[in-house]
DNA sequence: GAGTAAGATTCAGAGAAACTAAATTATTGA
DNA sequence: TCAATAATTTAGTTTCTCTGAATCTTACTC
């Protein structure tokens, strides 16, 4: 195999002495201008002139000019320095936030309603951040998160704790009963049945133990992930449902609660891998959605 | 004034091991083929994104990744790295003579006769080299090459050195004497009057003096630069002229000489600025033009 | 599971590179 | 000739970068 002959190792300093010294008109004026000593600016091009291994300076009486035989490595110069610039830019952005991706996921009500202003509006605030949302159930979220498909998650809080993510209160959910019209006033014993989450959905999770405590039965006539079809099956008088407040009384029709006092309380919260590296861009996300 | 943020001072080296590190399977393996220890290749990647300033890289199982978010970066490297290759083969071709640019001034005679196919020739060897030919007489070919305005020269010798340039001697040319029709014959101090080159002309200095020590008087009725004109005015019965053979005798109709001897010899030489710094492509066609 | 091998990183020390400050050279102008 | 300007050279220090050895982690095998 060709041992390559191993390219000249150039650095963007020696070329930006070049590009400065082509700039300026006496040498000394370019060392001031990069901020170093003349004698640091003439070992420096001296390096430069020999990694090359053509010569590119000529004096001509007191000052030292580019040779015109030059002008294809200055060229060179000015090219790769104007592309580390855009690179240096590029890392500035990334740094700060500014830009990179951001794979979010979050259940409906938050996209929907809790959020929704929040992220549209740092997404206007930061135009280069390339965001893809995916709204999903809770679990297929935290599923999602775990595989490294998402970077950051909002959804219910899972009751017991999972290993490798870390999670933050974001906002707490009141959980209200309502029944189909004129069905309302008995005691909870006389409840139901239900239209609700599918089995195995975290919010499922919090109402059954709602209802549980309450001493209401919980028989099951229907399910649905998608709150409004659930609100809707109550409309239709299938059945009583237990909703969030937001989802269930939004609309020119809003379903009427069971009783004042809500049925549970489900955790909204943002969750990240505990194992991922620091990302500035899904830092600056997760913090406005948990400040809201 | 901004005090710059001053670029990364990334090198052509760490960039190289960035995009050896995206084509190898292991950095073991890219470690091989930079021809450096896997060490090596550690540090120097981990130099490289401490100067970007965000992460590139990231650990899955035993090896470690680009992480997706680095194909800028790559793309950087990948763009660098090529146009300092390219740098690299300009930067050859000129330290080998293969490119570059040489203003050459020749006297007729060379230019036409004795150096028109090593010239042609050369060029044919070397297509990167953009050759400018000058022809002049050789006192202005001198001057040009002093100021600075050509590279390298090839004329007849200066009969008092001059300083501050290098002559090597090319070939030697004879210089035989020519008679209108039927005027040849009787004694060199009957020979005359004489067509010949203007004053100051290095060549016909070194015709007067053949011509004094034969004895024979040099009064000048015509004078041309050119030595196709000295030839078409012999024939047309103006007076003698003493011509190189080359010329002289070139054509259909080949002027006779007056005797075999020569009168003279011409030194043409190969002329170079001392000061001047070594330049491939001057010497490589120096060569040739010394050699034949 | 313990043992082993592969991939990669960390550490210590040697050598190269790059900087500053001071001395030196060369050119220009009074 | 003298002083000023532009640049380079030199000496010494600091910073980089490499090698070789030791270490860590993960995957594979019995």
């Amino acid at each position: 195999m060709a041992d390559t002959p191993t390219l000249p190792n150039l650095t963007v300093q020696q070329l930006e002495y070049m590009v400065a010294v082509a700039a300026a008109p006496t040498r000394a004026a370019a060392a001031a201008q990069m901020g170093v000593t003349a004698s640091a600016l003439t070992q420096g091009l001296a390096e430069l002139e020999r990694r090359v291994g053509v010569p590119l300076f000529e004096r001509h009486g007191r000052l030292t000019r580019l040779r015109p035989q030059a002008a294809e490595v200055l060229a060179h110069a000015r090219r790769v320095v104007a592309e580390t610039r855009d690179l240096a830019r590029w890392a500035e952005a990334r740094r700060t936030g500014a830009a990179g991706t951001v794979r979010l996921g979050t259940i409906d009500a938050v996209a929907v309603h809790h959020r929704a202003e929040t992220v549209r509006s740092h997404r206007r605030a930061h135009p280069d951040l390339d965001l893809r949302l995916t709204v999903a159930p809770s679990g297929s979220l935290l599923d999602a998160l775990r595989v490294g498909d998402l970077d950051l998650v909002v959804c219910v809080e899972p009751s017991d704790l999972i290993e490798g993510i870390d999670t933050i209160l974001c906002l707490e959910e009141p959980l209200h009963a309502y029944a189909p019209d004129g069905a309302a006033g008995g005691p909870p014993e006389e409840w139901g049945p239900w239209v609700t989450y599918p089995t195995g959905s975290h919010t499922r999770g919090v109402i059954a133990a709602g209802l549980t405590v309450l001493g209401a039965p919980f028989e099951v006539v229907a399910e649905s992930n998608q709150p409004d079809v659930l609100r809707e099956m109550v409309r239709l008088g299938m059945g009583w449902s237990v909703l969030p407040e937001a989802q269930a009384e939004a609309g020119p029709e809003p379903l009427a609660r069971v009783r004042r006092r809500p049925i549970g309380v489900r955790r909204l919260v943002v969750v990240r891998r505990s194992g991922a590296p620091p990302d500035p861009a899904v830092d600056g996300l997760a913090n406005v959605l948990v400040s809201g």
